[in-house]
RNA sequence: GGCCCCGUAGCGCAGCUGGUUAGCGCGUCGCCCUGUCACGGCGAAGGCCGCGGGUUCGAGUCCCGUCGGGGUCGCCA
C-alpha cells in the first residue's frame, strides 16, 4: 500500500512531476457541479481539495455523506486554482465506513453557528470543527510547555492518587465514592501529595485532573479540570515560587509560538507577552485600586476584572501577580506574611482579569502544622500519613496550581469554559 | 443555591396588544449547472411551538408548576 501523505504535506508538491499519493481522511465537504465534484479531505493537518470528474467515482462522491472517512488515491496536480497550489486529479475512492450520518452542525463552514448546548450534547462530532480543534491545540501546547520548562529545572513528573482518604483542604466540597465498601473521595487537589513529593524529589509537578463538587453554575467553573501543579523545596518565600510560575507561563506561551502557530492565527488568539518580572501588589493595594472597603476578605469577579485593567494600563501586563491574601482567607498550610501574620506568603495570579492561579509558601515545620490546625479546631489524625512528611524533616517550600481550562479560556476570550474543555464535567453534565 | 432572561424543524432564528393552514436562512433530499472553494439555480420533505395544568369561544402567544438552557452573584483554579 502507498503510504499515506497528510494534507499539509501536499505543498511540497508544487514544483514536482505529477505524483501518485495517497490521502485518508473525512469528507469535510463535497462541492457537487454538473460534471465533475470538489471533494475537501479533512485529516489531522489540515485539508485538501480532491477533484473527481470520472463518472463512476462522481456516483461515488454523490453516495458518500460529509464526515465518511476515505482513502483517497490519486495524482498530484499544480494548479494556481486550487486551495494550496496542489490538488489532487483522477482519484480512486474508497470508503472506510458506511456513509456517515448527518453532522448536527455544519463542520465545513469557517464559523460554526450552533450554541453552547448544541456544541456539548454532540461534542465528539463538533469537536471535529476546525476552530474547536484549534482551541485545543493551544491547550495541548500550553501542557507542553509547563512540562518542559519545568523538566529544564530538574523537577520530576509525578502521579497522585484521585481516590483518597479524606476531605483534605477545607472550602471547597468533596465528591463521594464507595471504595470497597469504604468511604473514599475525589482528590480535590494533589496538594498533600505534591508537598510529600518535595520531601522526596524537591522539585516536583504533576498535570492531573482535580475534583470540585461545588453547586457553582458559573462560566469559570467546572467540576472536573486540569490542574497543573508546581511544588519546589528551598526557597526563602513564596517571591521565589511566583519567579518560576513567570518562567512556566513563558514556556508555555513559548510553546503555543512553536506549535500552534496555525491555530493561533485561525482563531486570531492574542497571545500574551510574559513580562520579565510580574508586576506584584500586596493583597491591601489590591483592594484599593479595585475601590473594595478594605475589610474585605477576598476579591470579587468585579475587583478582579478592575485589577485586569489596571494592570493593563499601569504596567502594560496581562498578569498580576497580587500576594498578602488574608490568612484567615487561605488554607491552613499557608505560611504566614512574616512581619504581619494577619497576612500571608501566599497570591493569586490574575490573567486578564480573572484568577488563573493560586500559590505560594507552605508551613515546612512540624510544629507549626499541629498549631496552625489546632487554631482552626481540627483534630490531628485524619492528617496522620500528612503529618508524618513534616516529622522527618522538610526544607521551606511552596508552590501553585494553574487551571488549564481557564488559561485555554482567556487565551481565545470564550466567554464560557466550557467551550475550551473536551467534555465539561458540571453541574448538570455527565455526558458525554 | 438566590435573582434575571430564554425553550418554536437537524442548526441559527422570526412569530406584534391571543384569532383560521406556524414562517425565514442554512442544512437534508430530488432535478439542473466542467473550476468550485461558506459554489450557484429550481423544487420538495421536515414541527406534540420542552412537559403538565389553568384562563378563554379560541393559546406558540396570558397565568401557575415542572424540566432543560443562558447570564449574574456567592465561592473558586
Amino acid at each position: 500500500m502507498l503510504p499515506r501523505t497528510l494534507a499539509s504535506d501536499l505543498s511540497s508538491y508544487v514544483d514536482a512531476p505529477p505524483t501518485r499519493v495517497r490521502l485518508s481522511g473525512w469528507i469535510h465537504r463535497r462541492r457537487r457541479l454538473s460534471g465533475l465534484a470538489f471533494v475537501v479531505i479533512r485529516d489531522r493537518s489540515g485539508t485538501a481539495q480532491v477533484v473527481v470528474k470520472d463518472p463512476a467515482v462522481l456516483a461515488q462522491v454523490d453516495a458518500l455523506t460529509e464526515e465518511t472517512t476515505v482513502d483517497v488515491v490519486g495524482m498530484t496536480s499544480s494548479n494556481p486554482q486550487a486551495p494550496g497550489g496542489v490538488e489532487i486529479i483522477d482519484p480512486a475512492l474508497s470508503a472506510l465506513t458506511a456513509a456517515a450520518a448527518t453532522s448536527p452542525i455544519e463542520l465545513w463552514r469557517p464559523n460554526h453557528q450552533a450554541g453552547l448546548k448544541t456544541m456539548l450534547d454532540h461534542a465528539p462530532v463538533t469537536w471535529r470543527h476546525p476552530r474547536q480543534q484549534a482551541t485545543w491545540q493551544l491547550a495541548a501546547a500550553s501542557m507542553h510547555g509547563f512540562r518542559r520548562t519545568l523538566e529544564s529545572q530538574s523537577f520530576t513528573e509525578i502521579q497522585t492518587p484521585k481516590l483518597v482518604e479524606s476531605a483534605t483542604e477545607s472550602g471547597s466540597n468533596v465528591f463521594g465514592v464507595d471504595y470497597f465498601g469504604q468511604r473514599a473521595y475525589l482528590a480535590q487537589s494533589p496538594q498533600f501529595y505534591k508537598q510529600m513529593g518535595v520531601g522526596i524529589f524537591e522539585r516536583v509537578f504533576e498535570v492531573g485532573p482535580v475534583f470540585r463538587a461545588e453547586p457553582h453554575d458559573t462560566v469559570r467553573h467546572l467540576a472536573e479540570y486540569v490542574s497543573l501543579d508546581v511544588e519546589m523545596g528551598f526557597i526563602a518565600d513564596h517571591r521565589d515560587v511566583a519567579a518560576t510560575l513567570r518562567d512556566v507561563l513563558a514556556g508555555m506561551v513559548e510553546s503555543i509560538h512553536e506549535r500552534t502557530s496555525s491555530a493561533v492565527e485561525l482563531l486570531g488568539v492574542d497571545v500574551p507577552t510574559v513580562p520579565a518580572e510580574l508586576p506584584v501588589i500586596h493583597f491591601r493595594e489590591a483592594l484599593e485600586i479595585a475601590g473594595a472597603p478594605s475589610d474585605e476578605p477576598d476579591l470579587a469577579p468585579a475587583h478582579e476584572r478592575a485589577l485586569g485593567a489596571w494592570a493593563r494600563e499601569q504596567h502594560g501586563s496581562d498578569f498580576l501577580l497580587v500576594e498578602g491574601y488574608p490568612l484567615a482567607k487561605r488554607a491552613f498550610y499557608t505560611h504566614p506574611q512574616p512581619d504581619d501574620p494577619r497576612w500571608s506568603n501566599s497570591f493569586d495570579l490574575l490573567f486578564r482579569g480573572l484568577e488563573l492561579v493560586t500559590g505560594g509558601q507552605r508551613l515546612h515545620r512540624y510544629d507549626d502544622y499541629v498549631a496552625a490546625l489546632t487554631q482552626r479546631g481540627e483534630a490531628l489524625a485524619p492528617y496522620e500519613s500528612y503529618l508524618q512528611t513534616f516529622r522527618h524533616g522538610m526544607p521551606p517550600h511552596g508552590g501553585f496550581a494553574i487551571g488549564l481550562e481557564r488559561w485555554t479560556a482567556r487565551l481565545v476570550a470564550a466567554e464560557n469554559i466550557r467551550e475550551v474543555t473536551l467534555f465539561p464535567r458540571d453541574l448538570h453534565r455527565l455526558a458525554p
